[in-house]
DNA sequence: TTGTACGCGTTATCAT
DNA sequence: ATGATAACGCGTACAA
């Protein structure tokens, strides 16, 4: 692969000259300046990254570092993020921790070396990422998820709330033996919204069930487990608010198996609205989450930290609003 | 941030008994090697990847670009690039290139300038990037799609087949007026399914109906869009080829807004499985790819590139299977 | 306007 | 076993 000084050597110029060619820089005569053009084209030159980001000392790329590639609402969020840096003149890579802490250390750490210009990372809650990242003093957000111990810029969105508003329209519905299927202990979106839902039931004055809560990791196959668990019990829910996206599709798979219908013998809202939750029969109750503009509001953080403008750290929180769709209705 | 010579300063050794400690490559005293690592720890030293990057003249992260990261298929995909990958010691980032040319291109820049290990890319089929991998030599391996121009290792499915068994299967059902909405002209993929589409009509000597084929975007809108237009025709199609996924759902939400139920009213499978097509009511027929293995198989291509082993380019071709669901039996 | 020369942080070679 | 030093490819201050 060619390097500046093959440009130079084929240009008759110094590599000095070709520097400043290349990036526009510095003033340069319009005839030299083509024909250095002209050899780097010859050459196919493309300037060495690694070099170059040694020299500048900056990088023009964004990481972002999700928990679930495969999960609408982070995509969603990424594409959010990618709008806002591209205007901006950055690029994103995506990284999937998978929820596992020690991928999502291993890319943090990626990130960190490799000197990218900044960092979003939806933590998995557990695990020391955030302090690495303390350590390095890189530019980062948090989204979704706030990195556990240290105060940088944070977008969050009110679960609770949102989870509290859920479970009290069950209850307006006539539901009133409501479960909830959330995330693991110590994951933060998941503890609040299953403070979120007990807080509904509190409000309306029904008795907390703790055994009508279940949690597991934030996919189907647990959340399948967690609903033939409920659901055959003697006492079963006649609700349940779900805690995200994938774990619905596990809940729905095994109403299916059973014969269950969502709405009419069980009402249903989960987190997360997704292409296909209206296009399901009965459409599927949802709590829509702003995915898209946590991701521009995490973008703009971003590059404002990295512009070095503010100090302090900030948090941005967004509300969530429910989607009432017939799941939730006991008489459709 | 600390760089080496601080390390080297604290320890009290040189810069290149610090390197060789924390790369365990040389030997070294286990008392100097932990007292380096112990400086280490202390100034929370990260080495700088850049500068390590251009002395080594190799990275150990590879590219994968993908045209819609929101699609199911391409996140399977992308799983099974990661799960070989790092097997192999190697990390994987993400770019989304939305099916821009410009976009791809972009992404494929950045990974040639920053000297990737490797790239894996499911080309838009058009754009120039072709040109500029070939140009640089770079290790590369083109998934779901071929790279226009240069024969260069590539793993696909033979959509063609699975498109003409899906037409067929359409048929033997009893459904004879088939439309199909596929994919831009020029992007392979749209191309072989619509060719297999033709040729499953054909072997049925059911006349090829150029009128009820229609072509956009791999979206849900586009998809929308032309499933109106379609069912809106004097003489309607009784039955539906659809691209992929995404398009899937945009055919799905028009027959709802317009009361047309799949199955009994009008014949349905679509290209990709998603988790969510078995719990549409009626299940959605499918033709599944095998993404995950797709993704296993470019990586391992990617990785022997790597290696230097072969030179001769190699394709594989995998072969995608229907799943006969409800949406394409007209009694069900 | 152009060229010379140094330094970014690391690893590898060569002495010691 | 350890240290001094060159080199990776680039951008830029300084000199011309």
């Amino acid at each position: 692969m060619s390097t500046i000084s093959d440009v130079a050597a084929r240009a008759g110029v110094s590599t000095a000259t070709v520097s400043r060619a290349l990036n526009g820089k510095s003033t340069v005569d319009p005839q030299l300046a083509a024909r250095v053009r002209a050899a780097a084209a010859e050459l196919g030159y493309r300037p060495n990254g690694p070099a170059r980001n040694l020299r500048r000392q900056e990088t023009v790329v964004l990481t972002l570092i999700i928990s679930d590639v495969a999960n609408p609402f982070f995509t969603a969020m990424a594409r959010g993020v990618e709008d806002v840096a591209h205007a901006a003149g950055y690029s994103v890579v995506l990284c999937n921790s998978d929820d596992d802490p020690a991928k999502e250390r291993a890319y943090v750490d990626i990130a960190v070396q490799e000197r990218m210009a900044g960092i979003l990372v939806s933590p998995t809650g557990r695990g020391d990422s955030a302090g690495v990242l303390a350590a390095q003093g890189a530019p980062v957000v948090a989204v979704d998820r706030p990195l556990p111990g240290t105060p940088g810029d944070t977008v969050l969105v009110d679960g609770a709330l949102a989870a509290r508003q859920a479970a009290e329209h069950l209850v307006q519905q006539g539901y009133s033996r409501i479960g909830c299927i959330t995330g693991p202990s110590g994951v933060p979106t998941a503890d609040e919204r299953l403070a979120g839902y007990r807080a509904g039931l509190r409000a309306a004055r029904l008795p907390a069930a703790a055994d009508l809560v279940r949690r597991c990791e934030f996919r189907a196959q647990g959340a399948y487990r967690a609903a033939l668990d409920l659901v055959n019990r003697d006492d079963p829910p006649d609700a349940l608010l779900i805690g995200n996206n994938a774990m619905a599709i596990g809940v729905l798979e095994a109403l299916a198996e059973l014969g269950i219908r969502p709405g009419r013998e069980i009402g249903l809202i989960a987190f997360d609205d997704a292409p296909w939750a209206a296009l399901l029969d009965p459409p599927l109750s949802v709590v829509s989450q702003p995915a898209y503009d946590m991701g521009t509001a995490a973008a703009q953080l971003l590059l404002e930290r990295i512009g070095g403008a503010s100090t302090a750290a900030r948090t941005v929180t967004l509300s969530a609003h429910l989607i009432p769709r017939a799941s939730s209705d006991p008489h459709a």
